[in-house]
DNA sequence: GTCTATAGCTTGATAGAC
DNA sequence: GTCTATCAAGCTATAGAC
């Protein structure tokens, strides 16, 4: 869509995004993202009704579009596995690929999502309610298939693996750069290809550990 | 020690590293930090210089410690190992042990910290700059000490292999809550204990199927 | 729907008495 | 070292003209 014929509404959700991704909540102002959208200060609690329902308008907008995606494509590994349940290397790819696709291919809008999700996800103050709302039923469906995955494991072993794999995604989500300057350029945290190669292997193995560990 | 005997700089300090972990840098207020630690508001600028000056303060406060008992613990099993390499179980043990061991004995101003820590690591705004002159150093040692672990797996694996590794501890660190929520009570994301019985196997298996992935 | 103007409050920082 | 008092700037939100 041309940058021209976004509506107002939009203007303000991609402003809003780019900047809350930067700097998070209370590190950015509603001038802030009024200058960066080009539309006047007002119009955000004409729009939203005030600072706290725009962020929420921003987490909302692409999170039932990634939710939607991720559940097609664990039904695809679901029913090309059937009647064996999908392996854990299918389940996961179901749930990174959506997001490594959409950052490779879907613009810059999608990259600042992700990378507020990374900082809404480890955040103690807007974590637990933000993040459930939007995606529980979605993960709790992603668990079970994982859990079907791997027979003998304790389901605690899996909600626990479920959460080093989130946050596993969401630091490489973040691209604080980190990991170039640890690696001496040697890796950057940009490079999407090289994340989709790897992340899927480390979280099959970790949670295929995890299930074989003694008690 | 005694919580009169404090002196002025460290109660700043101790109220400044509980309430930036519990809500960032642009979240907390000097009058909020100076109302939690009982002093006077004009006492940040003449004992830090500002308020950046003070959330580097608490950054590196228990940096140092940190780093040190981290390093002990691998010279330790460098040596239980030699003079083969040590096992990469163990190298990740003594990159987590520190950190759940003071998390499970050592009082509230460690726990602040490494949700503090957590907050940073995945903060564009801050986790570059900050993690790395505090951490550099010694988490190269620990990849280098990874690399020798796994023979036969790539240089850009281990690092890929650490970004996950730190993401997977830091999500545990931020004790969101989500974790609670998703498992309906079975997990809760404060156990110490759940939480060292399964990161290790978690990471050292991931890094294991990492290196072993076909190129 | 959009804009101007501003109310009402909080922020980080500091000058200067003690 | 500590405290009072205050400043200039920034903040969210809103009333009201157009």
């Amino acid at each position: 869509m041309a940058r021209s014929k976004r509506t107002t509404k939009e203007k303000l959700l991609d402003a809003a995004e780019k900047l809350f991704a930067r700097r998070g909540f209370h590190g950015t102002s509603l001038r802030d993202i009024t200058g960066e959208a080009g539309v006047d200060l007002a119009l955000v609690n004409y729009h939203f009704g005030g600072k706290k329902p725009l962020f929420a308008a921003v987490l909302e907008r692409r999170g039932a579009v990634l939710n939607e995606e991720r559940l097609r494509r664990l039904a695809e590994v679901r029913q090309a596995a059937a009647p064996r349940p999908a392996s854990t290397e299918a389940v996961v790819g179901a749930f990174f690929d959506p997001i490594l696709d959409f950052l490779a291919h879907a613009g810059p809008g999608w990259h600042s999502y992700f990378t507020l999700l990374a900082w809404v996800n480890n955040s103690p103050e807007w974590g637990r309610r933000l993040m459930s709302k939007t995606f529980n039923d979605t993960v709790r469906e992603f668990i079970r298939a994982l859990i079907d995955s791997l027979p003998g494991a304790a389901p605690e072993d899996v909600f626990w693996g479920y959460n080093f794999l989130t946050g596993a995604l969401t630091l490489s989500l973040a691209e604080t750069g980190r990991l170039d300057i640890l690696s001496d350029g040697l890796c950057r945290s940009t490079d999407v290809a090289a994340l989709k190669a790897r992340l899927g292997p480390f979280v099959a193995a970790g949670l295929k550990g995890l299930a074989q560990r003694q008690a």
